[in-house]
DNA sequence: TTCGATTGTTATGGCGCCCTAAGAACCGAC
DNA sequence: GTCGGTTCTTAGGGCGCCATAACAATCGAA
């Protein structure tokens, strides 16, 4: 029942969220783990091949991996105590919606099992992260919120910000700074034509113009 | 300016930390470091000599070695850390008096800069810990307070408990539970003999029993 | 269907930090 | 001074995780 290591648990997170967002439903492949820990295939291979060994993931060669039950649980594990500390780090220690995202990246993997208990209590048990992500509970149950991006949305359609992408903090800054935040309610204007902005009024009154790319990024209900 | 490694941060520190309680100004032992850290002297041997090529510590052959300016503000900045996280876990996050050391022994190496003045601000920038310790400055002031050890003084010498080791989280928990905290006043009412307990009254009313090595462990004003 | 490009795997090696084993320097007793 | 015990250092390996280089499998375009 010890702790894996900082990048055994790395990996397994990276394995799920690959999992999540593709949706395919099927096998993630070795190179699309190594870009997103940046790291070479070969590192990722051989560390895939030990995932496999330890029994967090089923390997067929040349195919890609999958979680098995030990590793869904050890990734929303990590998952868990990342959303809780961005939720703590944000709201009791005012750190800016940013930088939570790194910090946490960090702390989730040395955090004991108590002081994560801690935490949540001090929380009262919360369900989403500032970004609006659910958090995972012990048992590792999540709420599964299916969602469209506000990229995809036809002109005229109405929403409500469920989450946004955490990755880039520049790209928070920016989503933060015109009001997408989670719960925002939305209008979708007008697409501009060549892959310009969408217009969008957030919660009623200001219009905003969201590039395509930060379009990607929000998740709407 | 990069951070050194937890083990290079674990080592200097164990250093200062022989420093200051042998007390003797001359240089640490290879062997007093190898064991406060739970190492082979060999591998105590060889990271001092890293650490003296790194310029954080001089290292005389078969002598011993002694921080280089680096080398304490170095050793400073962590103990900084440690205390402070101590401070808030006991305060903000009411984790027990004997379970902080061990999270901050940890978490001491991960806690960006920005996260330590957003902690160091939400506690007012305290000058002790919840052991008493005093908390170092980002430059690396510390208060070193002359004291001396309950073990040491005469009966009938009335003191105040300055502060207490923070090793061992048993004894810890031994010494709270009779009211030896830091701030409180204590007078010594007898030594049993033959290396019996000695007898306390602490805070004007209770009176307990403090065997020596506890006794040895609390040093006051 | 063949061949170049892409993707995955297997050596092999480096770096950090630990270990054990063996040897070298120092200490006190005699 | 010499000898035995203690303390320190050096030598050589292991383990985790990364890298590069070379090779193997697969895909797709002509």
């Amino acid at each position: 029942m010890d702790r894996p290591s900082p990048a055994v648990q790395d990996y397994l997170k990276a394995v799920y969220q690959l999992g999540e967002s593709a949706e395919g439903g099927g096998p993630i492949t070795t190179s699309q783990v190594a870009e997103a820990l940046a790291v070479t295939t070969a590192s990722a291979s051989n560390m895939l091949k030990k995932l496999d060994q330890m029994g967090y993931v089923d390997q067929v060669k040349r195919q890609g991996v999958e979680l098995t039950e030990a590793g869904r649980q050890a990734a929303l594990e990590v998952i868990r105590l990342h959303r809780l500390l961005e939720t703590y780090l944000a709201t009791k220690l005012g750190m800016p919606w940013d930088e939570v995202h790194r910090e946490a990246e960090v702390l989730e993997h040395h955090v004991s099992e108590a002081l994560a208990a801690r935490i949540a209590e001090e929380l009262g048990h919360p369900e989403r992260d500032p970004h609006g992500h659910p958090i995972p509970t012990i048992g590792g149950q999540v709420a599964t919120n299916p969602s469209r991006r506000l990229s995809e949305l036809p002109d005229g359609s109405d929403a409500v910000v469920d989450r946004v992408d955490d990755h880039d903090g520049a790209l928070l800054r920016f989503l933060f700074e015109r009001g997408l935040v989670p719960d925002a309610r939305i209008v979708v204007l007008e697409h501009a034509p060549f892959g310009g902005p969408i217009s969008v009024r957030v919660d009623g009154d200001r219009v905003v113009d969201v590039p395509p790319e930060a379009a990607r990024a929000v998740h709407v209900e």
